[in-house]
DNA sequence: GTTAGCTTAGTTTTT
DNA sequence: CTAAGCTAAC
């Protein structure tokens, strides 16, 4: 949370030189001053993309005259983007504030709201996330008969958020759809988009298609941007997906004659890429050369990152991945440690070594707390390594997880503020028409719902007729109580009217809804902390309150009439927490949190690195994740995965996994994540290898890929495609031989495909279930 | 209209 | 196992 109040640092002078190139290598030198042309920067992990990113941006200031205000320079997180100003005004001074430093998202937003009205817009539209827009799409479904189980509101919203990536409008993809499936999709679609419409809002992926609608559709708008923006930056390329691809290009414009194309620099990793599940299109940087015929591509691979055995392990493991722009990461800093191996009986025991090994590492001073990450591939197993840390005295923060702005009673509070500000936002105003609860049940919002409908008016306004009495079928009961709701939000409404500040207007609204009165009320101990996060948005609320007089996007006030809302005021919070997830409470290295080990998913980890890295769960089925094992294209991505995960480290990397792990309720026995095959083996040090007991024979009917896991001689996996389902077929009494636990007879199946198991009783052994994919260590007798 | 108990379905998630 | 969503009884 702490990003929404990064400030513009106090400018120290602009350091002399600040053009001066010496401290780079040559290749971070060219893209540095490459001119002319659009360009591409391959950026290996850890080879100095920022730096040169920044550095590029000093250049253009002071060597080619460029006006910080023709510089546009987009990132995914307003973290990077609040980095990125901040090294440069570092480097030249206040007047980088001029630049436009932001997201796509960001600014998007703020082009929409400057041209609110060219689009028929209002400019205080509320901007719906995923959960908003989920709901909705739940509303939309309802509607229109849609069985929720063969449509659920995720699988809808997965394919409206496909559509919008594509830039597929409504129309489209309902003259389009050829299946069941499209054509139900399609008609959510439509509906969906009148809904948005009417509630004055818009979803995230919104933002971005009307702004390239906006920019395609007015020529003249599109041509304002065009004359200002001379140079336009993207940083992390690879996570773009379509529109975004198509957004950049408008931006640059095709040319006209006294206005050239904008210069274009791109900067990114192929082999970075791990959100292809949100529709980037790893695409978009490997054909940049053939997007952009004239272009140039430079490529770092030198770290500065990481040790060369940690680099060679990187290199090896996504050598694997085929189709890629060879890259080969090296390193002046020398061969380092080796990698260290552990295999643990179970989740516990692989938790504890992590944990006992970071005891040993802080103790013999080779690292402090805060060197220290743990990586896993999902959420839920964030638990046991926070049970063993917490058992220990281990102080640990998680990161991720279920955030700050995602909890229930901050999206609830969220949702007050956000019907202050735009009467018409339906999704929020449903959210709060009963909570706390004040008996408006489903009876009466399904009447105020249908009096919408039938006379073609909002939400908003069919409540305010229910409570004059008008709307048909509802009770008196019902009535006053949706009176006495209008009446409240009037009431709410009167302090934003009087200018009060979003925390005297935060305050109001848990005082008079009764909200905080409820939660002192109850018993419930989640309640507790649901009171604290409150009281804690009414200090992020007041922080933001009285925050120096800057706009969302820390700008300095434009000279041309910009739509960006009043600083401090309520629309410019409400802007703000919609567009900054809290992602940005990652530890890194001062006061508050120093000697604490970060937890996180490896996707979290990207773009982070620590001394010290443990990086564990390395099973098939939960690394590579057991939905991707099928899938040659997922499978590919989870190596990326693990790529991104392995360059986090910089001297020390410890892979990790567990024989046994306890997934939904069952022991789980999971063979050695294929990843670990594809490291040399020289360059890991397994310090266990399994049960202590075990001598097993390696059976070799399907190549054995047992991984490190067995201390045996590393044989690299064959290339392609793996045959992972049907692997086995076991039935009820069938008897198997394991390579660990010997003999068996199958006392259960489940599941069919990628997704079968069978519990096995292994006599002494115990009784295990099993996942019957391609790797598992099984035959049947 | 509310709530307790049941069923069901479970990646990752920068905005 | 756990959280969310739904049906059946208060």
């Amino acid at each position: 949370m702490e990003a929404l109040f990064d400030l513009p640092s106090s400018s120290p002078p602009p350091r002399s030189g600040a053009s001066s190139l010496d401290d780079l290598n040559d290749q971070q030198r060219r893209a540095v001053e490459h001119a002319g042309s659009p360009l591409l920067v391959v950026a290996g992990a850890g080879s100095g993309k920022t730096r040169v990113l920044t550095r590029r941006i000093g250049y253009l200031l002071a060597e080619r005259r460029v006006h910080p205000g023709e510089i546009m320079a987009i990132t995914f997180t307003n973290k990077a983007a609040a980095e990125m100003k901040e090294r440069v005004v570092d480097l030249v001074g206040r007047r980088a504030n001029a630049m436009w430093v932001s997201t796509f998202h960001s600014m998007c937003v703020r082009i929409l709201r400057r041209e609110a009205k060219t689009i028929g817009l209002t400019s205080g539209f509320s901007i719906y996330d995923a959960d908003d827009s989920r709901r909705l799409i739940t509303l939309v479904a309802r509607d229109l008969d849609l069985d929720p189980k063969r449509y659920s509101a995720r699988t809808l919203s997965v394919h409206l958020s496909n559509l919008k990536n594509e830039l597929i409008d409504a129309e489209t993809a309902k003259a389009n759809a050829t299946n069941d499936l499209e054509r139900r999709v399609a008609e959510v679609y439509v509906e969906y988009q009148q809904r948005l419409a009417q509630a004055n809002a818009m979803d995230f992926d919104d933002l971005i298609m009307r702004t390239v609608e906006m920019l395609q559709l007015f020529p003249d708008v599109a041509e304002y941007y065009h004359r200002r923006f001379r140079h336009i930056m993207v940083d992390e390329y690879q996570d773009t997906n379509h529109a975004q691809y198509v957004l950049v290009r408008e931006l640059i414009g095709k040319g006209l004659p006294d206005v050239p194309p904008a210069e274009l620099c791109v900067v990114g990793d192929a082999d970075q890429s791990i959100y292809a599940f949100r529709g980037a299109t790893i695409r978009n940087i490997v054909e940049f050369e053939r997007d952009y015929p004239n272009a140039t591509t430079v490529m770092l691979e030198q770290n500065y990152r990481s040790t060369q055995t940690i680099l060679d392990a990187a290199n090896a493991v996504i050598s694997r991945n085929s189709g890629r722009r060879d890259k080969r990461l090296w390193t002046a800093h020398g061969q380092g440690e080796k990698i260290v191996g552990y295999v643990g009986d179970n989740e516990h025991d692989e938790a504890s070594f992590v944990a006992n090994e970071i005891d040993r590492l802080v103790d013999s001073g080779d690292a402090n707390n805060n060197d220290i990450a743990v990586f896993y591939r999902t959420n839920n197993q964030s638990r046991v390594f926070e049970e063993i840390f917490i058992r220990l005295g281990l102080p640990y923060r998680v990161v991720g997880g279920v955030r700050f702005y995602e909890r229930r009673e901050v999206r609830d509070a969220m949702a007050y503020l956000r019907v202050l500000a735009n009467p018409e936002d339906t999704v929020s105003l449903r959210r709060i028409l009963n909570v706390p609860k004040r008996g408006i049940g489903d009876r009466a919002e399904a009447c105020v719902s249908t009096h919408a409908e039938r006379y073609r008016t909002s939400f908003a306004a069919a409540l305010r007729d229910a409570a004059d009495g008008k709307v048909a079928m509802l009770n008196p009961r019902s009535q006053r109580a949706i009176a006495g709701f209008v009446e409240l939000l009037d009431g709410l409404r009167r302090f934003v009217d009087d200018g009060q500040d979003v925390a005297e207007i935060l305050d109001a609204v848990l005082e008079q809804t009764g909200y905080r009165a409820e939660l002192e009320a109850s018993d419930d101990p989640q309640d507790g902390t649901r009171l604290e996060n409150l009281t804690e948005l009414v200090t992020v609320a007041r922080e933001f309150a009285e925050g120096p007089g800057i706009t969302p996007d820390d700008a300095p006030p434009d000279t041309e009439a910009v739509a960006v809302p009043e600083s401090g005021s309520l629309a410019a919070f409400l802007e703000r927490v919609s567009l900054v997830a809290d992602a940005d409470s990652i530890p890194d290295g001062d006061e508050e949190s120093s000697g604490v080990v970060t937890l996180m998913t490896l996707h979290t980890a990207k773009g982070l690195e620590y001394p010290v890295v443990f990086s564990t769960g390395w099973e098939d089925g939960v690394f590579p994740h057991l939905r991707a094992l099928s899938d040659p294209v997922e499978l590919a991505e989870e190596r990326r995965l693990a790529y991104v995960g392995i360059t986090r480290a910089r001297e020390r990397l410890y892979l990790s996994r567990a024989i046994v792990r306890a997934a939904w309720g069952q022991p789980m026995s999971n063979p050695a994540s294929r990843f670990f095959a594809e490291i040399p083996a020289d360059l890991i040090d397994w310090r266990r290898t399994g049960p202590d007991r075990a001598a097993p024979t390696r059976a070799t009917t399907w190549g054995g890929r047992s991984g490190g896991g067995l201390g045996t001689t590393h044989r690299p996996a064959p290339a392609a495609k793996w045959k992972d389902t049907p692997a086995l077929s076991l039935d009820v009494g069938d008897r198997v031989n394991h390579d660990k636990y010997g003999l068996g007879t199958v006392v259960a199946t489940d599941g069919a495909g990628p997704r079968a198991t069978a519990t096995i009783d292994f006599g002494s052994s115990g009784t295990i279930r099993l996942m019957l994919i391609g790797s598992v260590p099984l035959v049947k007798l």
